[in-house]
DNA sequence: AGATAGCTTTGATACAAATCAAACTATTGC
DNA sequence: GCAATAGTTTGATTTGTATCAAAGCTATCT
C-alpha cells in the first residue's frame, strides 16, 4: 500500500525540475520536443516559439472541439487525453499524450479545433502560436523538418491504431497499449516495468475500442496468467516478453 | 450491364485530360492538390516542385512499408490503397485515396516509409521530392501552410475513423464509408449518386474492421431496404438521406 | 469516522459479427 | 468460346465482446 503510493509520487516527480524557466533553451525535455542539433544563438531565437505557459488543472479542457484553432502545445507536465465525440454521445479517445509531445494538431486543417484535449492530471504547457511556428520554420530548416516529423509521427500512429481496431482482440490491443505506455514512460526515465495509470478503464476501453468491463477483465486475465500484477491503476509488468507475445507471437 | 460499363468508362475519363502537361501551374487539379492564391510567377516557382511523372499499372506498389522515403505523391490519375501489416500477415487498410490527394506523409518521421501504397487502378502520379516541397515551403508561406493542412486533414481523418471503429456498428461503418466515397468523388466532378467501386468487398472489409461477408451481407440489407442499388462494384444511392440517417440519427 | 460518489471487478446472459461452407457471378487467359 | 481464377453472395453455426446486474473498493468531503 504505502510503497505503491510512493512509486506514484516518484513517477510524478521524476520529470519535474525544481525551478521551472520558460525557455526552450534551458528546458529538460527540449530533446524530446524540440530539434536537436541547435547552437546556441539558433537556441535563443528558438525560445520565441513558445509564447507563454499555461496551467491546466485536472478534469479541465485545454481546447475542445469547434474552438479556434491558434496555437500547438507542448506538455511541460502531465498527463492528457483526446478525444472526439459524435452527436449521440459516443466519445472516441483518440490518444494519451505525455510531458514532450505536441498536441493541437488537429486544428491547423480548418483553423478549428476538431477534438477535445482534457488534462487527466494537473498539467503544464508550453503554448506555442502556430504563427511562430511557421515563422521560425521558414527561417530554420531543421526546426521545419522538427514539424514535419512530429505530425508524420502522429499520422504513423494513427494507421497503428487503426490495425488494433480493425485487426486485432482484446489481449492484443491491452498488451500493445501497456507497452506503449511503459515504453514513452521509460523514454522519460521511468520504470520499465511499473506504471500508474492515468485513465479510467473507460477510458482505456474509449482508446482501443471496447467497454469497461473487457478491460477489466482482460487486466484479470493477465493477473491470472502472472504476466502482470494489477492493482487498481497500478501495473507491474512481471513478464514483459509474455505481452509482447500477446501481441506479436511472431516477433518473439 | 451495358449502361453500367458506359458510366465505368465516363467515371475514369472525366478528370482525365486531352493533352496531359506536367507543370502545376497548367494542371487542372491545382485546386486539389496546390494551394490557391498564387501569382503567375510565384506559380511556374511552384512547378519545381514535381520533379517527374510516375505510372502504376493496378496491382503494383507505389512504395512499401520499409522502402527509404525521398518524395511525396500526387495523385493525378487513378486510384490507390495504403495498408500496414503485421507480422502474422494482417491487413489493414489504412486509407483510399483518388486524384488530387498527397499520399506518402507516413514515409517523414522516420525516412522510410511504413505503409504500401497499391494502385487499385492504372495511375499515374506526379513525384514532388520532399527536399524540394520543403525548400520551397520555406519560400512560399503559402505552399508551408498548404503542407501543414494536407498532413493535419489526414490526422483528422484517421481520428474519425479511429470513431468508427472504436464506436459504430457494420452498418453505421459502411453508410459512412459511402457517403465519403461519393462526397470526395462529387467534388471532383462526378456523380453524387452513382459511383464505381475500385476496391473489393476484402478490401472495404479491411478498412472498416469487418469481414468481407459482413461487407457483402450490410449491402444487401442496403439494397434490400431500397437505400441503394448494388450490382457488384456498381452503386447508386437511392436514398442518400438515409445513409446519412444511419450514420447519424441526430443530425438529420 | 462515517457517508457519498466514482471507479472497478465479477457473474450471467444476449447479440453482432466472425467463421465455416457452398453456390453463384464476373473476369481473365488460352 | 470455354476453362480457370478471382470475387461475391447467402446460409448455418460459433464466438468474442457487449450488456445487464450487483457487489466491492478507493478517494473525498464533512
Amino acid at each position: 500500500m504505502l510503497n505503491l503510493y510512493a512509486e506514484y509520487k516518484n513517477m510524478n516527480s521524476a520529470i519535474h525540475p525544481e525551478t521551472i524557466k520558460v525557455a526552450c533553451s534551458s528546458c529538460n525535455l527540449r530533446e524530446l520536443c524540440m530539434p536537436i542539433g541547435f547552437n546556441l544563438d539558433d537556441m535563443k531565437r528558438l525560445d520565441e516559439v513558445v509564447a507563454t505557459r499555461r496551467r491546466i488543472k485536472q478534469g479541465d479542457l485545454l481546447f475542445t472541439s469547434g474552438e479556434p484553432f491558434t496555437s500547438l502545445y507542448a506538455i511541460r507536465t502531465g498527463f492528457f487525453k483526446t478525444s472526439v465525440s459524435t452527436d449521440d454521445g459516443r466519445e472516441q479517445v483518440t490518444g494519451f499524450q505525455m510531458a514532450g509531445e505536441v498536441i493541437g494538431l488537429d486544428g491547423i486543417v480548418s483553423d478549428s479545433h476538431s477534438c477535445n484535449a482534457v488534462a487527466l492530471e494537473d498539467s503544464d504547457v508550453c503554448v506555442m502560436p502556430f504563427a511562430n511556428v511557421e515563422e521560425l520554420s521558414r527561417e530554420f530548416p531543421v526546426l521545419q523538418r522538427h514539424v514535419h516529423k512530429i505530425m508524420s509521427r502522429e499520422i504513423v500512429r494513427e494507421n497503428s491504431i487503426m490495425m488494433l481496431l480493425g485487426n486485432m482482440r482484446a489481449e492484443e490491443r491491452l498488451a500493445a497499449f501497456l507497452l506503449n505506455l511503459v515504453q514513452r514512460l521509460h523514454a522519460r526515465g521511468f520504470s520499465q516495468s511499473e506504471l500508474v495509470l492515468r485513465m479510467t478503464r473507460e477510458e482505456i476501453g474509449s482508446y482501443l475500442g471496447m467497454k469497461l468491463e473487457t478491460v477489466s477483465r482482460t487486466f484479470s486475465k493477465f493477473s491470472e496468467d502472472g504476466i502482470i500484477d494489477v492493482k487498481q491503476r497500478y501495473v507491474h509488468i512481471v513478464q514483459p516478453d509474455a505481452l509482447k507475445k500477446i501481441f506479436n507471437p511472431d516477433n518473439c
